[in-house]
DNA sequence: ACGTAAACGGAACGACTCTCTCCACATACC
DNA sequence: GGTATGTGGAGAGAGTCGTTCCGTTTACGT
């Protein structure tokens, strides 16, 4: 209709372009720590810009959020089909779920995003789609090879990771390791028979516990 | 010093006792079905009385929380220590967790309060301490026996015990047994020995994740 | 029966929280 | 140097939730 069909809107600014990496960073860094409940004013004070900046590039937090996520959705399934690759069944199936829990555990908004919150689950669904059948292949070969426990179901693997990722993000801050422990011990129970254990890394302190639930509640306060 | 040392405060009207237990009970449904963040408005509505009621019977949230949630705990303590008494090891701390689980999972309230949420926290820190020491207790007999995997330590178990609750919660109303599936698997992998895997329970349905995902922003909506 | 202390309901208060808008002011680019 | 573009951040607007207050009702002793 009009000049030309240009999808493509013109070049920002320089200053501008400048401005939306620094809130993509920041808000990559943000998410990352705090989860998707963490505020754009808290966005917007991290990459050092005010809050009117980020509405200017973004329409509203959830296009933020799904700028951020589609790309790390779409990766996630790229591991399922990698691990499909390894010529060992049972290995490449616990090289995803290790890859796809080390980012679950570091990120809490990725975890957000996967384990599924109110936001931006409309813009993110597509992309969450493409994870299911990558999964459900990488099951059924470790299944058939005999590896793996033939009455666990491809539905349990997103419910083991949202389990364990609520360890890892829960422990996060004092220590970021420790979901492997937990990790190992599931796929000890995984495996359709075994000698003796597999080690696990990093006792935890006495009290991870406590000290996990004293710093989560520094931020997420109540009013009272 | 006054008229006599009577801690006992003068009974209450009839009214006002019924009142009372109305008001437990409703509390007690309510913060288990939707946790600790439960509105006082809803469990005075719960309970068929007025807000203001509520108030002139507890001082405050914490003190009605503390009242419901002091004896669950203790009876956690107890199972611990009835678990220790089980003339097989292994039975007695599978036995354990699996009581324990069954509350935590049927009792989001339970679970925050054991987890760690910013309620009455300081009102049961001192009835909590009470259960770590039966735990270990448990855990090194059954070591001792052989049939727990020694790398594994007491501090562990509360951790695997919020891992499963967060699915038990989660899938509450879709599935109210499913978390059964990951306790068996995890008890797969804490043996120290098997030949094969224990049976599952419960097959989960294709979906339950992204149906508990849709009724868990039923009662948790953001603004927007 | 009746008077009164006790209990009741629930509107409203106050203190947050968080998304998003608005516009006077600054800046990059031609 | 002029102007479209971009900026910051105060604050509007819509919530949420614990707690209080007080006009009304009710149980209970006399």
């Amino acid at each position: 209709m009009s000049i030309e069909a240009e999808h493509q809107e013109r070049p920002l600014r320089a200053d501008a372009e400048r401005n939306r990496e620094k809130i993509l960073a920041a808000a990559a860094r943000v998410f990352a720590e705090r989860g998707l409940d963490a505020t754009l004013d808290e966005v917007a004070t991290a990459a050092a810009v005010g809050v009117g900046t980020v509405y200017r590039r973004f329409p509203d937090k959830d296009a933020l959020i799904a700028a951020l996520f589609e790309d790390a959705i779409d990766e996630i399934a790229g591991l399922a089909r990698a691990g499909a690759e390894h010529e060992d069944s049972w290995e490449g199936l616990v090289w995803f779920l290790d890859q796809a829990l080390e980012r679950q555990c570091a990120n809490r908004g990725l975890r957000d995003v996967v384990v599924g919150s109110p936001y931006a689950e409309a813009n993110l669904e597509i992309a969450k789609g493409r994870i299911a059948p990558c999964i459900a292949r990488l099951v059924e070969r470790a299944q058939r090879d005999g590896r793996l426990r033939g009455d666990v179901v491809a539905a349990d693997f997103p419910i083991m990771e949202m389990m364990i990722s609520s360890v890892g993000n829960m422990t996060a801050t004092v220590a970021p390791e420790l979901w492997r422990r937990y990790f190992t011990i599931i796929l000890d129970g995984l495996a359709v028979s075994r000698t003796s254990p597999t080690a696990l890394p990093e006792v935890p302190e006495e009290n991870v516990m406590n000290e996990a639930i004293r710093k989560a509640h520094g931020h997420a306060r109540r009013s009272h």
